[in-house]
DNA sequence: AACAAAAATGCAAACGTTTTCATTTTCGTG
DNA sequence: CACGAAAATGAAAACGTTTGCATTTTTGTT
């Protein structure tokens, strides 16, 4: 149809050969100018680097993988991209990386830790220098293989002190805590708590085991049906906000698992013209882009997803140049409530 | 602190070499067994399969790739991945490349041309088979690169029958153009249009295009007034909306450039309790997560991101595998328009 | 200008696969 | 059971770098 044809074999792609030939040096020389650059001497340097110019000469980073054991690429691991939760974090990391002339190889699991052990084994396959993966819940199939192969590890976005591998991340469980406390500082007292499956999900789990302890401590008791499975979805959140606070004993406030699920519970008061927070308070976690705006601002836990991400690239860096496990062995990084006004007092 | 260490050089892999010695066949053998299966008798590979298992041995593809050109690794570039357009885009591009047994390098350069260069650069030094790019705007640089050294390239998310590079994606003007025409048709005349800068975004500047060009060919004229520039920023967008809809001229309907845009303009509505769509009608392109939970739900284009990913990925690994380009060279897909009731007749 | 020390460069052997070609084994048929 | 064809396997040469070691060049000192 088109002229163009891509041909097979790359044959016309110069390598190190025929820039050290150009060049008029060994091509050890070159592989130094390019990798070690102090190495050689500038007016030497000039000269290489000239023909590599004229010859569009792009160096194969697959090829010096080889030998010395580095790829330069660093493997990110996460349940889902699509889901606006981790953007933050990927972009931070891998943003971090090439200042560190790494590249990033991200992959999403949706949740399936069969997959994800298929991911890790791929990412082997590519040789990756280090890699980190979201929260602690992976199968020992994974670990182990990168255990194996003393891979550096890292755990991102959730943090515990007393986690075995390093982690970077913020405390779910004091987050979740702090939200209690702040609306049962307001008096509220009949609270309804919506929260994701925990199932396969440290982060949600921690969250709500921080609720649930906050809420003991503080003496109050949540009715079974207070406590309601919500999965991670606007749509389906504004389903089940509209059922409950258009029945007749609505809640005075909505904890929300994640601000996901508060947006939904917002979309639910706006469609039933529940007045927040007049007639209902919402609390969410995450401060996610777009949780400032709503109408009224979503008062929520800020967490840094991106600072996570870019320390995380730190670590992983460290770890892959030392060898050694990095310098904080964990990070924890600020949580933050954010008083919004979508809660008051009662 | 902790005893652990890696060791800096993985000297405990075992390679091809081992897995041959303990399965007593050639490391040809061993190596067809994992590239060419069926190239080996069945016995013999369960034999390579077994000793494979006890050793832990987990393929090279860095080696491969060094000796067939194929690195298995294709590239996709987009501008941001923070912002949700173009997560569900990245995730059906990387999970349908899985099913190819390819991985996917992900980068994001932030609308900076400059950084994409880079960026492509350092794709090519991983030996890539193939990348994937966002849109037709891009560094000469880049696309010489990529053609000088046969890398098969395509366009992402923004369709052009003229394309001289293989695209998929959505016809921009068009979808403004039949949401326009839907507005014009319910009664509205004085539409404020938000859109981004159009500067180096060729999706935004025909969406522009689009909208002017139906407008113009409809008789309807445009205040200078009327035509707003915001930033992709649902912030922004709620500012500037605030301050349209709380003067005294308020326009009947406002035209947002994406749906990011649009959600700020209903918030902008809840907080100056305009209401939607009696006193002012919204209409948004893109139709984003959210966007049909909104209340009232948001009347917008929907484009098939995830169709756009698994599309651009068949067609890249159709591209790296024959040599030529695709089949269909460049795919459009469908669009649709969202009658979700935030725009009625006046 | 001569010398030693230091710096720059070259040589050649890896690195872990894939693949071509040759050789061996298996299989079907008479 | 022998024969030839087909299938399976092995030996060895790439692939494009990096790096230890040897050699050459430069630099600084007298």
């Amino acid at each position: 149809m088109r002229p163009m044809r891509y041909s097979r074999s790359r044959k016309g792609a110069p390598g190190i050969v025929e820039v050290a030939a150009r060049a008029g040096v060994s091509i050890a020389t070159v592989s130094r100018a390019f990798s070690q650059p102090d190495m050689v001497r500038a007016p030497t340097r000039a000269r290489i680097e000239q023909a590599a110019e004229e010859l569009g000469y792009i160096r194969n980073r697959a090829a010096g993988a080889l030998h010395n054991r580095f790829s330069g690429t660093l493997g990110l691991v996460v349940p889902t991209i699509d889901n606006a939760i981790f953007a933050e974090l990927i972009e931070a990391f891998s943003s971090r990386l090439r200042d560190f002339d790494r590249t990033t190889l991200i992959a999403a699991h949706g949740y399936d830790l069969e997959l994800e052990v298929a991911i890790v084994r791929s990412l082997l396959e590519r040789r990756i220098d280090g890699i980190a993966l979201v929260g602690f819940d992976h199968a020992a199939v994974s670990m182990n293989m990168l255990q194996q192969r003393d891979v550096p590890v890292i755990s991102v976005w959730n943090f515990r002190e007393e986690s075995d591998i390093p982690c970077v991340g913020a405390d779910n469980f004091a987050a979740a805590r702090a939200v209690v406390r702040h609306i049962l500082d307001l008096g509220h007292r009949d609270i309804a708590l919506l929260f994701p499956d925990v199932g396969s999900n440290d982060r949600a789990r921690d969250r709500m085991n921080g609720v649930l302890s906050e809420l003991h401590s503080a003496g109050v008791e949540t009715a079974p049906d207070r406590l309601i499975s919500c999965p991670y979805d606007i749509g389906e959140a504004k389903r089940l906000v509209r059922r409950l606070v258009s029945g007749k004993r609505r809640p005075t406030a909505i904890m929300c698992g994640n601000d996901i699920i508060a947006h939904g519970a917002c979309y639910a008061c706006y469609a039933e013209a529940v007045r927040i927070p007049d007639d209902i308070s919402i609390v969410g976690i995450g401060d996610f882009r777009g949780s400032a705006h709503l109408e009224p601002g979503l008062t929520t836990i800020r967490m840094p997803a991106r600072r996570i991400g870019s320390i995380a690239a730190d670590s992983l860096v460290q770890m892959s140049e030392t060898g050694m496990p990095p310098d904080p062995f964990n990070q924890k990084v600020e949580i933050e409530l954010k008083d919004r006004g979508s809660a008051i007092a009662l």
